[in-house]
DNA sequence: ACTGCCGGGAG
DNA sequence: CTCCCGGCAGT
């Protein structure tokens, strides 16, 4: 089990020695785009090596052993017969691209050293290898296969890699964008003044799932300022954590975000364990007295735009009030069969949680009734009782609400307070200053994380990010869920407690792999 | 830090 | 299915 996770970045991407493909002796460089430990289950006697795949100058990938990229570093152009061709353990169609022109999209390497490395490393002979390689020319040809990458970029990759996992991990809520929005959003931008490189948007959107675990939430792009601001202006607004990266790489951010889940899986762990994602994204309404829930941003800021804000103009003359007025909210597919009804745009308006913990949760049917009352607009004056007009929104269990931006978001922390607790403590805990004038200006938000636990904010604020922090909290789910889907911490004894971790085989069974104590139960 | 155990992977 | 373990969350 350790093996699958040697196999790891570092030298991904280093420029390297490699001795020359024509033997003359002149060294020449190239590029690690793989590593692959070779006989490393089956034959091979125990001799584990690596073998890495180098993207040379040409162009092409060349794979080397160890020894002859480490006697590339000595500068002592090691002559040796490449092992390429003769060496390269096929036995396969689908490595064949492998050899061929520059041409190889990081998926395909990837896929490549899966596959390699979990093949026996056998030793065909020269003819069989020259017949495969006949029939990869007519593979690869026929494979759409994006533009190489120069290797000088290739060096960049790491600074560039980073900078945009940083990049994504900070910006939660913009990543990925459809592409379309992209494109249209940004044509006229900075995807044209300068790197245009090897952050084409095009290629594959197949590999857009994995990772992502925010959702497309693509309002903000039509929304934002758009083309004109300069990328200092426009940076810092949605990237705040984005230190310091250079501001030429930095420009493309979301183009290359789609790239990025590509990249990510050259250099990670293929792919980071994913959670299911039974999440589903929907938009809505936080205009008073209106639910409205849609599926699409777009539709949303439509709604927002004309029939409330009363402008007819199409989205482009969007100031990016809308944002203000919709929040996102993502649905738990698997146990909203009932919640999903209420969420319909149908019957916008019967949004009503079951009330926070006090009360045993008089069931979702009574909805309507309790939201009836105009929502007036007193705001975060808690009436102290059952039914706040705060308390209409989402039954907190089943779905989870997000906000995209974050001084929208410092409205719902200010609220929670309402439903389930007495006034005071949450919302002077976490707004510093100005709190009032927040909670003001958002008429009745419906966000909330009353639920049946307090928020959290209480548990290690440091004001000094009260940004990230509150998108923290925004984004990780109410306590609630997991409070319910997971079992109360037991207290009687168990197997481990029991006979300790030296007598592990009297454990139940249960007890030794990790799972929910059969023997001692209470 | 320790512990219980969920979620998920490997075989 | 069994077996195992990463990682989360409660203590």
């Amino acid at each position: 089990m350790h093996t699958r996770r040697l196999v790891k970045r570092s030298i991904l991407g280093s420029r390297v020695y490699a001795p020359s493909p024509t033997g003359d002796g002149a060294p020449v460089t190239g590029v690690v785009q793989a590593v692959k430990q070779e006989g490393r289950d089956v034959s091979a006697a125990g001799a584990r090596r690596s073998v890495y795949t180098v993207l040379m100058q040409d162009g092409s990938l060349k794979e080397f052993s160890e020894e002859e990229i480490a006697a590339g570093f000595n500068h002592t152009a090691v002559k040796g017969p490449l092992k390429s061709s003769l060496k390269s353990p096929s036995n396969g169609a689908p490595e064949g691209q492998k050899l061929e022109g520059g041409s190889l999209s990081p998926e395909v390497v990837e896929e490549q050293r899966v596959v390699d490395s979990k093949r026996v490393g056998r030793d065909p002979d020269a003819r069989s290898v020259s017949l495969l390689e006949q029939k990869r020319k007519v593979v690869s040809s026929s494979i759409d296969v994006p533009q190489a990458r120069r290797s000088e970029e290739e060096v960049d990759m790491d600074k560039v890699t980073a900078a945009m996992v940083l990049t994504s991990l900070s910006t939660s809520p913009l990543v990925r964008s459809p592409p379309v929005k992209v494109s249209e959003g940004l044509s006229g931008s900075w995807k044209d003044n300068g790197s245009a490189g090897p952050f084409t948007p095009s290629s594959n959107s197949s590999s857009g799932g994995y990772w992502s675990w925010s959702a497309p939430s693509d309002q903000s792009n039509p929304s934002t300022p758009s083309p004109p601001l300069s990328a200092d202006s426009f940076k810092p607004f949605r990237v705040p954590s984005l230190g310091g990266v250079g501001p030429g790489p930095a420009g493309p951010e979301d183009p290359s975000l789609e790239e990025q889940d590509g990249s990510s899986l050259l250099f990670d762990e293929p792919i980071p364990r994913k959670r299911k994602n039974s999440m589903k994204v929907m938009f809505k309404c936080l205009w008073k007295n209106c639910g409205k829930v849609l599926s699409t941003a777009a539709g949303i800021q439509r709604h927002i735009r004309t029939i409330h804000l009363g402008r007819n103009c199409d989205s482009d003359c969007s100031d990016g009030e809308e944002d203000f007025y919709y929040t996102e909210i993502k649905l738990n597919t698997d146990s909203v069969a009932d919640g999903l009804s209420s969420l319909s745009p149908v019957s916008p308006s019967v949004l009503s949680p079951p009330p926070p913990p006090p009360s045993p949760l008089p069931s979702l049917s009574q909805l309507p009734d309790s939201h009836r009352l105009p929502q007036s607009s007193d705001t975060k004056e808690p009436h102290g009782g059952g039914s706040t007009p705060l308390s209409r929104s989402a039954p907190s269990a089943l779905y989870l609400i997000h906000t995209d931006h974050a001084y929208q978001a410092t409205a719902p922390v200010s609220i929670p307070s309402s439903s389930s607790n007495s006034a005071g403590s949450a919302s002077t805990s976490f707004t510093p200053t100005n709190s009032s004038s927040f909670s003001i200006s958002w008429q009745s938000p419906p966000v909330t994380f009353t639920g049946n636990t307090q928020v959290s904010p209480s548990k290690s604020q440091s004001f000094g990010e009260q940004r990230s922090q509150t998108i923290a909290v925004l984004s990780s789910p109410p306590r609630a869920t997991t409070a319910l889907s997971r079992k109360v911490r037991s207290e009687g004894k168990k197997c481990r407690k029991v006979y300790g971790m030296e007598n592990r085989d009297m454990w139940c069974t249960a007890c030794r792999w990790k799972k929910a104590c059969q023997r001692f139960t209470d």
